[in-house]
DNA sequence: AAACGATGCAACCGCACTTAT
DNA sequence: AATAAGTGCGGTTGCATCGTT
């Protein structure tokens, strides 16, 4: 289908907003709500296009945005997000209460990528690990988030069908990172008590984490077809190649049948397999 | 003080998805 | 089911500001 250009009609205006233009915009959507962005310039009395409006609330005029310096928290929550969602911004954004996804993507783009490219991850950088073999999962970095984000949003998002094809769907060995390092971290430390405490009953039972088969950490990706699967595709590769998926009806059972998927079984397995990292300073 | 480059950020562009008809 | 319109998202651009020479 092909699109007319946003502004194509003459006499739409471009460029920065004035304080004139931001009150207008603010007055009219107060008083009525946004409605339909398109309709919206010319029943505000606005010479900008539609989008142009909604971008400038969005971004800027909304009472919702947090102004300001990011938080040295934020700007973890915002390393560890993107670990485990790539260039999501949107998504990225949902869990940082007051902050756009263009706001994030500049941060980024402007002192984090910075950050991340000073850091050396340290040598021996596992806390701990109930096998305690530091050639298995990848690491990468563990951030402390802050914000009260939940797991299964996260997982909803990394699921989700149909992203744009401009940030790719996470390959197999992205979701072990994902899985291995960020979930881990992300669980630990987001404030999810119910998911800590079922995670330490399960602690508890001697019997619960297999034993590995050390293929597991070094053939099972592999062999997947990284450079084309989905994550639909990666999710069946993954489930059908990871070696504990037998034990998934158990630990339903375990934790009251409060997991609901696959996702939420490799989540708490790799919890329970250890692989937290220390915090980088960067 | 002027010139220049680097940086940060607001805004735009174009594509893809969703919804309405 | 097909098409059109509306919306959301990520990448990119352009400009103002800051720092350095």
């Amino acid at each position: 289908m092909v699109r007319a250009p946003c502004c194509e009609k003459m006499g739409l205006k471009k460029g920065p907003w004035t304080p004139e233009e931001d009150q207008i915009l603010i007055s009219y959507i107060q008083s009525n709500g946004h409605g339909n962005w398109r309709a919206l310039p010319k029943l505000a009395g606005l010479l900008r296009c539609g989008k142009s409006c909604r971008l400038r609330w969005a971004n800027y005029l909304s009472p919702d945005i947090k102004r300001g310096n990011f938080t040295r928290e934020e700007e973890d929550s915002i390393i560890q997000l993107h670990e485990m969602l790539g260039n999501r911004w949107s998504a990225i954004a949902a869990r940082l209460p007051g902050r756009t996804d263009n706001e994030i993507k500049n941060v980024w783009h402007t002192h984090l990528k910075k950050r991340l490219k000073n850091y050396q991850p340290p040598q021996n950088s596992k806390r701990h690990s109930k096998n305690n073999n530091d050639s298995k999962a990848p690491s990468t970095s563990q951030i402390t988030l802050k914000n009260s984000h939940n797991f299964s949003n996260i997982q909803e998002d990394i699921n989700r069908p149909g992203s744009s094809p401009n940030s790719p769907q996470l390959s197999s060995s992205e979701m072990s990172t994902v899985t291995a390092d960020s979930m881990a971290a992300t669980a630990m430390t987001n404030g999810d008590q119910t998911m800590v405490k079922q995670l330490d009953e399960m602690d508890s039972s001697e019997n619960f984490i297999p034993e590995i088969d050390e293929s597991f950490w070094t053939d099972d990706l592999s062999t997947a077809d990284n450079s084309s699967l989905d994550m639909a595709g990666a999710h069946e590769e993954l489930q059908f190649q990871f070696p504990f998926h037998a034990m998934k009806q158990e630990s339903m059972e375990m934790v009251g049948g409060k997991l609901e998927d696959d996702m939420d079984f490799w989540y708490n397995v790799f919890i329970k397999s250890g692989d937290l990292l220390e915090l980088p300073e960067f």
